[in-house]
DNA sequence: GTCTATAGGTGGATAGAC
DNA sequence: GTCTATCCACCTATAGAC
């Protein structure tokens, strides 16, 4: 699962086959149906480990840090780390091929999104109410605007071939909300 | 080629076939090899095409309208179009599979995208020198984090099945560059 | 659980008749 | 320019031996 998802990530679902991880691994892609009958059932998997690995490492955030501007640049560093990584957000590459994605993945894709962006919406809310970030609007409108500026900036940035691209832009996004960016502070 | 792009900018480069193109022409995957060699050949001619009509019609908004209020709103309505049509920007859409294409198609449309973000960022700059706009930084990066935000709020609507969501938050984000939206004034 | 072997389908692409 | 026919590579998936 871990090579699948990196691949996921690197080239899409509609682009990484049973073959490309059976080569990886050294095995034959009929001992991968053993474990994963179908590509739409390896899919489904795919996007549950992911949610359950990505909410603990936010409820991590939460519980470790105290203050919103604390929170969104250990957040942005999540971000940031993939990106290094060649890789894009895999809920961001799926949600681009969503019309060719099964039902059982296009449900599993839409809560993963729901929970991310209610915590990201959370992390403003409390923010807010204690005078730590300024914005306009309620907090998921601020929160659904930043999941899409992280997601299509990072898809930019990758396309550009310019990881700088992302961290500048970023940092800039930060800067409206009132939250100071330190580089220090991430990596 | 009108067909060849809207099945892109709906399923992806990588989900669509000459087999697709040819049933709805009723003709054969033969005949369209005769105009369109290979599939990166295709691609490349979609983006080009993309690109040239694209530019014109923002360069149509820059000599209709005269203040960068008027010229966000016409282009985010250029946005909203694709939307409402089910279909993703081709830009985005290309950028999210940009590892799996040929090298002629990435040089095609890093050079749309290098041109597209050029004349955003000459609206916000002009609007920043009147007055009309607001915002931290420079042109070239409240571009970079506007169009990120577009594409990467798109494809989250998309996904969600919810065209408002995109317009709601797209609101907001002219709303931070102290630019009104009047819905009026797009549709 | 992993293998060999293979089915049944689709992908992009080509040859050659008309 | 469009067709029929075909090639070969690859895809997801299955059957059955070990």
């Amino acid at each position: 699962m871990d090579i699948a998802e990196a691949l996921v990530a690197q080239r899409g679902f509609n682009a990484f086959s049973y073959a490309d991880i059976a080569a990886e691994m050294n095995i034959t892609k009929a001992s991968l149906h053993y474990h994963f009958a179908s590509k739409s059932e390896l899919g489904t998997k795919l996007i549950n480990r992911y949610h359950e690995t990505f909410m603990v490492a936010l409820e991590a955030i939460s519980h470790e840090t105290a203050n919103a501007g604390a929170r969104l640049r250990r957040y942005v560093g999540l971000w940031l780390e993939v990106l290094r990584d060649d890789r894009m957000c895999l809920c961001g590459m799926l949600a681009a091929e969503y019309s060719t994605l099964s039902a059982p993945m296009r449900i599993a894709l839409k809560s993963f999104m729901v929970r991310h962006e209610a915590w990201l919406a959370g992390v403003m809310r409390d923010g807010r109410d204690r005078g730590e970030v300024t914005f306009e609007g309620t907090a998921e409108e601020i929160a659904g605007l930043m999941i899409g500026a992280l997601e299509g900036t990072m898809m930019m940035a990758r396309a550009h071939n310019e990881i700088d691209r992302f961290v500048l832009i970023i940092r800039r996004m930060l800067g409206g909300l009132g939250v100071a960016w330190e580089e220090e502070a991430v990596s």
